[in-house]
RNA sequence: GCGUGCGUAGCUCAACGGAUAGAGCAUCUGACUACGGAUCAGAAGGUUAGGGGUUCGAAUCCCUUCGCGCGCACCA
């Protein structure tokens, strides 16, 4: 069913075609009109510039173009005033009463609220974090953890069919390094050269011995291999566990040596020889990617016959592909930036397009503050946060929201000792409180005996300016969800939800929702305790589209 | 050197090319002795790093200078 405002954007877009049958408008009609939420209050409830995007292309004065459509959209359902403002601008106030009726569209589809369909029959590979399995998840992966989890959900209300997936470096020199160094300690001896270090390859190195004490008779040469692949699952098995208790959830955990143990690389190689981008030099065996804009091309076999990570790396998008994905979504960090080009490359390589097929977000580093201070992240000094300390220290809720609320391309501060605070300087609590707050209200109406019927709604009720101002917050979470989704940034669904809760608590300082002492119950205390509702579960939508639970009580 | 990202209020950050650049924190004023004060109303705080350009309109797009980060392997 279209919203109120998918409507009104198709009657202006009507009466566009309209003025320009009859000739009092030249040229063609804009695909599409995109109403605008004014800052301004005072300029309507919604406004569009489409008459200043017009007046050049048609040759006439923008307000005389905007007076043109007005014209022609007087009479049109739900609109109570039409305004040109400023240089040509559509300002648009819609009937309160019908705006109202919101609430019963909310209530009735309740989580459901908000889905769409813009990416319907889309089929999606959205991976992220793909951490080496060679030690703990830390700080680095923790933004896409929550960054990646959240677009992964808003992806799906968008009606996408969304793969989670997590590739498993488990192939190459560090694997090797990792088991070497856990034997190594095993033994008591020193970590090799480059090894890994640190109190959990102790605590690996325990485990294992522990798990299987005949490991350490095997002969010495296969030795270290016993100890590599009783590591590597025990620590995928402990990163898997972290994860999921920050409720970030993968469909697919895909290893590396999978991709070799099927062929999958060699018949990447195929296929892009296949497409007349292969060549061979000095004995090993390049891609062209330089045909499609990248800066060198790249070796996927050395000459020593041996396969680069270029090539698993190409392997596995192609095998994605041939999985039925249209779009593959990478999350990135900063450090990888270099990355896209030769990925888009390789998409054009085999084919595809890479403008459509592919899709890199690279993610900035998030730098930690820890009593006033920066706390400087080095493997060395062992000052490596993980992505379960910082949940121990300031819980899923706020360490996701937190990661979740600014754009991934903003390098961010996390300050431990303010995520530690119930105060505003951490909205995920404003949010929640305003959760909390209405949930308390709809407690205290059951006991005055309210039953919040549905038919007993009265829309025409609501006409105080705050519950205007909150009908209006409401009706725009779908499009936020929508523009989340089209972006692939979720953080505006964060952003909405301070502002919905910020509505919210405007609304409930001015309109009173119960009775007062011996008062009864009115149709304006049934239809603002509706109102109240539907406020809930939009808030109630919103989080779990961010994964942060709504809580009834704080 | 080449490439790439960033630079917005004292601090942390917003702002699908739109109207007077907005929030929170910090600072200063105020508000319910009845629904959760983890709230609300208000003040103050800006040459959007500098300079050009495109546009009816630029923090946003293009060029350039400066500053900061990152990347430039037959490594993984």
């Amino acid at each position: 069913m279209p919203s109120q405002i998918e409507i009104l954007e198709n009657e202006i877009k009507a009466a566009i075609v309209r003025a320009i049958n009859s000739g009092l408008l030249t040229g063609a009609a804009p695909d599409a009109i995109k109403l605008d939420r004014p800052k301004d209050r005072t300029h309507g409830d919604y406004a569009t510039s489409i008459a200043l995007q017009l007046a050049k292309p048609m040759g006439k004065n923008p307000r005389e173009v905007a007076q043109i459509i007005i014209d022609e959209l007087v009479g049109a359902p739900g609109i109570s005033q039409l305004d040109i403002a400023g240089p040509g601008f559509i300002n648009i106030t819609l009937n309160r009463a019908d705006q109202a009726a919101l609430v019963e569209t909310i209530l009735t589809a309740k989580e459901e609220f908000g889905r769409g369909a813009d990416l319907a029959g889309v089929k999606i590979n959205l991976e992220f974090i793909s951490a080496n399995p060679t030690g703990p998840l830390h700080l680095g992966h923790t933004r896409w953890a929550a960054v990646g989890d959240a677009l992964g959900r808003v992806l799906s209300a968008a009606g996408a069919q969304v793969t989670r997936e997590f590739y498993i470096n488990d192939r190459g020199n560090q694997m090797d390094l990792f088991g070497q160094s856990v034997e190594a300690v095993a033994f008591d001896l020193p970590v090799p050269e480059n090894g890994y270090q640190g109190d959990y390859i102790k605590d690996l190195a325990t485990q294992v011995v522990a798990q299987d004490p005949e490991l350490k008779n095997l002969p010495t040469e296969e030795r270290w291999i016993g100890f590599r692949e009783a590591a590597y699952q025990l620590q995928l098995k402990d990163q898997q566990r972290v994860l999921a208790g920050f409720n970030t959830h993968f469909d697919v955990w895909f290893s590396e040596r999978s991709l070799h143990e099927q062929g999958a690389v060699e018949h990447g190689i195929d296929k892009l020889r296949a497409q007349g981008h292969v060549f061979e030099d000095d004995g090993a065996i390049w891609l062209r990617t330089t045909d499609f804009g990248d800066d060198k091309d790249r070796v996927m076999q050395k000459s020593d016959h041996s396969l680069t990570y270029f090539a698993s790396d190409t392997a596995y998008y192609i095998n994605k592909r041939e999985r039925g994905f249209d779009i593959c979504i990478y999350m990135l960090g900063a450090d990888h930036h270099g990355y896209i080009g030769r990925l888009k490359a390789t998409a054009a390589c085999a084919g595809d397009d890479p403008e459509y097929n592919i899709h890199v977000l690279i993610g900035q580093l998030v730098k930690i503050m820890e009593g006033g201070q920066e706390v400087k992240l080095s493997k060395r000094a062992g000052t490596i946060i993980t992505l379960e300390e910082l949940v121990e220290k300031v819980g899923v809720d706020a360490a996701r929201y937190t990661l979740i609320r600014y754009p991934v391309d903003t390098p961010m501060v996390m300050d431990i000792d303010i995520l530690k605070r119930n105060t505003n300087e951490n909205p995920v609590y404003y949010v929640q409180y305003a959760h909390a707050r209405i949930a308390a209200v709809l407690r205290n109406a059951q006991e005055l005996g309210a039953t919040l019927e549905l038919k007993e709604f009265d829309p025409a009720q609501l006409t105080h300016d705050r519950e205007n101002e909150l009908l209006g917050a409401l009706a725009e979470f779908p499009r936020v969800v929508a523009s989340s989704a089209e972006l692939r940034e979720p953080h505006r669904v964060a952003r909405y939800l301070e502002e919905l809760a910020g509505t919210y608590h405007g609304f409930y300082n001015d309109c009173r929702v119960l009775p007062m002492g011996e008062e009864k119950l009115t149709a304006l205390h049934t239809a603002r305790l509706l109102l109240c509702s539907a406020t809930k579960q939009v808030i109630s939508n919103g989080l779990e589209l961010l994964g942060v639970s709504a809580p009834e009580r704080m």
